[in-house]
DNA sequence: CTGAAAGCGCTTACAG
DNA sequence: CTGAAAGCGCTTACAG
């Protein structure tokens, strides 16, 4: 049932007519590729103007124009991480006239071709699932791609964007941070995994607690393979029994905070016994007590730097031959738990 | 640079060159609207098959079929409530291959028209600002809207679908379980506002406190209107000095969690002397101390719920007249703070 | 300088 | 039973 204030849909044909001018000139204005008589070029713009035209999306895209749709995939949508990054992109990317769709990663063989078949003008991968190989077959395909290095991208080549998050020196600063304390037996607790794995070396914050663990000749030490909350403060109170902890550096803050629990539930004080640091600066770091020592990742900039990028690989397509990388710093937030 | 290997489009001609039939006939079967030869069917359901073919929804969008795009619109994308849901959505729409993009809302006068013009299979909407007016006219527009009553949408008519999330009933329950542990001062604590605007009449939260308060001849009153963390903390203070307080109903868990601090700063015992309760079972409230009481909201079902009414909407658009409602419940999720 | 025309990948009424 | 044709809203090479 339609009312007779329901909203129209302006085709360039209604333009031309308010304009009086042909359609193709209405393209051409809007476009702006082309000479138009200074005339007729101001009675289009007013026409645009007074039918609020804005040319269908889905007909340009046929042509093989932008079809102003992006899509990030991510592995997982509920994290507090992922909200503050796409927040930021969405703003931008309204202000493009752009939609940005959102998409956990798929195992799933016929994704790419879900995906290629979509004429996205770009895609951002913010997950460490998708194989190299497949973002290889994007980028081949001439889809402009950023990816948020959340694991290490080596192999891949061509005309892309890289936006390198800092995990790596900032997973080593936490630790540092801990052997400045005098800590000399630091774990590193790894994420809770559904599947059962361990701490990949491909994971930028396990190199880097490793590599700054050894640089300093002190013992590396692992928890992982946890896969609920549960099962991980029960491996805690053993692998605590047993050997002898004075730092914990957590790859999430909600690790940090579930082994917070465990500690003080075995009447260990924080941070005089034991310090612990979380990462990603959530929320949750200033309600628990003692407040959690953290790194913030500035996801505002990885959001901006994403769009940009994307930006730069689209509109300047055959200009840009190389790889676009960019290098963002972490920011350490210390607190009362170290 | 293209390489060898690249994903390659395929459309409707190479399925009827690969089944050797006319184009004509692989509409047909893709659509199954008309009846098509048995033997011809299962040559293009082999040739969509080999050659992993899906019809382009911007091609089938311009015809007026689906573009299998869906629009949720939520006033505040970072936070962790509307992660749940999304991530929930985006399930389902996947196995739809249906996209989502994401949208906050924007005062603009031209939000409706750019959103009518993508042409959204439908849009569902969590947030409290976009008008009635507003809401009403891409109804009447015959757009699938799915509203998440955050508000009160009282005067909205036509087809569309509502999903009463519970937070009337779950805030008179929060209330209600302070009511019985003999609190009787109890105050509500409004969300953060940036605009400084206070608590409003048509907050479901604050509707649900209220009612209950006054159904048990209790006094009501709301701290509200603070604009950051550190306003509310300060006023708060100087509320509770001034007057008796030994409840404390939340808007939401962050909001409980920096008052919780406030107390504990000021050396009073929770839940002892006051007793706390929040909203929306976040990740924070596990990790806090003492745990938080709350309300969970049943976010995967606000989810699943919101796409299989958008689908009835869509699908069944000629058959279904009437609105579609749908009530959930919340579940106290009781903890220490109590 | 500018318009008519072809065509993007589809759907479906029309005409056999 | 089924194909050629018109047309969705655009872009742009082509031909004046």
């Amino acid at each position: 049932m339609k009312y007779s204030n329901a909203l129209k849909r302006t085709t360039r044909a209604d333009v031309a007519k308010e304009a009086g001018v042909s359609e193709t000139i209405v393209s051409y204005v809007i476009n702006g590729n082309r000479y138009v008589d200074e005339k007729k070029r101001r009675k289009v713009q007013k026409a645009v103007e007074k039918l609020n035209y804005r040319p269908s999306p889905m007909a340009r895209a046929l042509k093989g124009k932008n079809s102003n749709h992006i899509l990030f995939i991510a592995d997982d949508l509920t994290s507090e991480h992922f909200g503050k990054i796409i927040s930021e992109m969405e703003k931008i990317a309204y202000k493009d006239g752009c939609f940005i769709s959102l998409c956990s990663d798929r195992a799933d063989d016929d994704f790419l071709n879900v995906v290629y078949n979509w004429s996205f003008d770009g895609v951002i991968i913010g997950s460490a699932a998708i194989p190299d190989s497949s973002v290889q077959l994007l980028i081949d395909s001439g889809v402009p791609v950023v990816l948020l290095e959340i694991r290490s991208y080596e192999g891949i080549h061509g005309t892309y964007g890289k936006i390198n998050t800092g995990l790596y020196d900032g997973a080593r600063r936490c630790v540092k941070l801990l052997q400045e304390k005098n800590r000399r037996r630091i774990l590193y607790v790894d994420s809770l995994s559904p599947t059962g794995l361990g701490a990949g070396e491909s994971d930028f914050r396990y190199r880097g607690y490793k590599d700054q663990m050894e640089s300093a000749g002190l013992p590396v030490a692992v928890l992982d393979g946890c896969r609920t909350e549960e099962e991980l403060t029960e491996r805690f109170h053993g692998y605590f029994a047993a050997q002898e902890v004075d730092g914990l550096f957590c790859r999430t803050d909600a690790i940090a905070c579930t082994v917070m629990r465990a500690l003080q539930d075995s009447g260990v004080s924080i941070p005089r016994q034991v310090s612990v640091v979380g990462f990603n600066n959530s929320r949750m770091c200033r309600y628990v007590s003692p407040t959690l020592t953290t790194m913030e990742i500035r996801r505002d900039l990885i959001g901006q730097n994403a769009m940009q990028i994307l930006k730069r690989l689209i509109e300047e397509k055959d200009s840009v031959t190389e790889p676009i990388f960019v290098q963002l710093e972490t920011e350490l937030v210390e607190r009362e738990s170290v």
